[in-house]
DNA sequence: ATCGACAGTGAACGATCGTTCACCTATAAT
DNA sequence: ATTATAGGTGAACGATCGTTCACTGTCGAT
């Protein structure tokens, strides 16, 4: 089917951030004529694969960018039709708000169980010098970098770790806020 | 500065999924000529608002779609020096992979508190029929439609709920599998 | 008062674009 | 055996593209 057609228009658009032309798709399936992509988008127009826009550029269909919100669980997955009329939300654009000072890191440990942040999470940051207390912060305590509770106890700050196991982390010299975690995000 | 020219230009993008050509720069800013689009284009180029491709294409730069992932979380937030050489992910792109399948649902309640699923989480949920046991699916049970682990035993399946506190779900009449838990979000 | 720099206009260039037309196979149906 | 059809080639068209050049007006610095 159209489907590996498309994937690889997608690829194309996800690397050069831009669909190709009609010579550019020539090369991407080995023909030697225009011709012959012109005559395979419009296969994959009439398939629903891609789009032209108003102005007649070529443009990507259904990127991953987009995702449909069903709403809550107890509803269970969308059907086929209703889908198309629910909200549909970018992870970038909405998970991920103030993107240039956002960055990721792998968690090590499990010091952030009790607050659902599991070993092996990905967690967005925000880099801020300043957060608020209580909020969970990547900082570096004594010159070592660890994600925790920021608290503050007459005036002092240290850090928490959700997780009674491990102990209150007092700074002896210095403390320091690298950032502060946005988001979690968990993949199977 | 070149900042609200530039996010005009990646609104135009994101709106269009493509770059503005230069007579369309010229209408995005109010100019009557397309020089003076391309002469603006030039300076937001220097300052390295957007950028040229090898084929001389417009192309976005630095979309929202891109975060730097910056390693393990001991390692603390990026220079910016080192930032710039990081492995950047796109979310859309890596987290959501069979998209044309995959939407995501808003968790009520506890149930699945000790898999680090809290109410209020975002999970993003691959349609499938059938799953494999001991994953974290939604399920419809007796009617209802529910967030749990799939298990199974004496080759009957049934739903475990990640808390104590709830008992197993062996289903009376029915028990239909929604789709499978890819990845958990959860914003603060 | 004059000058130079800047920001914009308008016209022009070749190159590439999307699109169309005529033609050439293979393969499958008749 | 023949015919239709789908999938490919190659050349051609005007339109639009990016890019350049010459020109105009408006400032602030001199």
């Amino acid at each position: 089917m159209g489907r590996s057609e498309q994937d690889k228009l997608n690829q194309f658009y996800r690397k050069h951030k831009r669909m190709p032309s009609y010579a550019e798709v020539a090369d991407l399936f080995g023909y030697a004529s225009k011709n012959a992509a012109y005559k395979l988008i419009n296969r994959l127009i009439s398939e629903g694969a891609v789009e032209r826009d108003t102005t007649g550029a070529l443009i990507p269909k259904k990127l991953s960018s987009m995702i449909t919100l069903a709403g809550y669980v107890e509803a269970g997955p969308p059907s086929v039709a209703e889908a198309a009329s629910l909200d549909t939300i970018s992870l970038d654009d909405d998970i991920v708000r103030a993107n240039n000072v956002t960055y990721a890191l792998k968690v090590k440990g499990d010091s952030m169980v009790d607050a659902g942040i599991y070993n092996g999470d990905l967690v967005l940051v925000e880099r801020v010098t300043d957060a608020p207390i209580g909020s969970i912060v990547v900082a570096n305590i004594d010159d070592e970098w660890t994600l925790k509770y920021l608290r503050q106890k007459n005036g002092k700050r240290y850090l928490e770790a959700a997780n009674p196991d491990y102990p209150d982390l007092h700074p002896e010299q210095s403390l320091s806020i690298g950032g502060v975690v946005r988001a979690v995000i968990r993949q199977y």
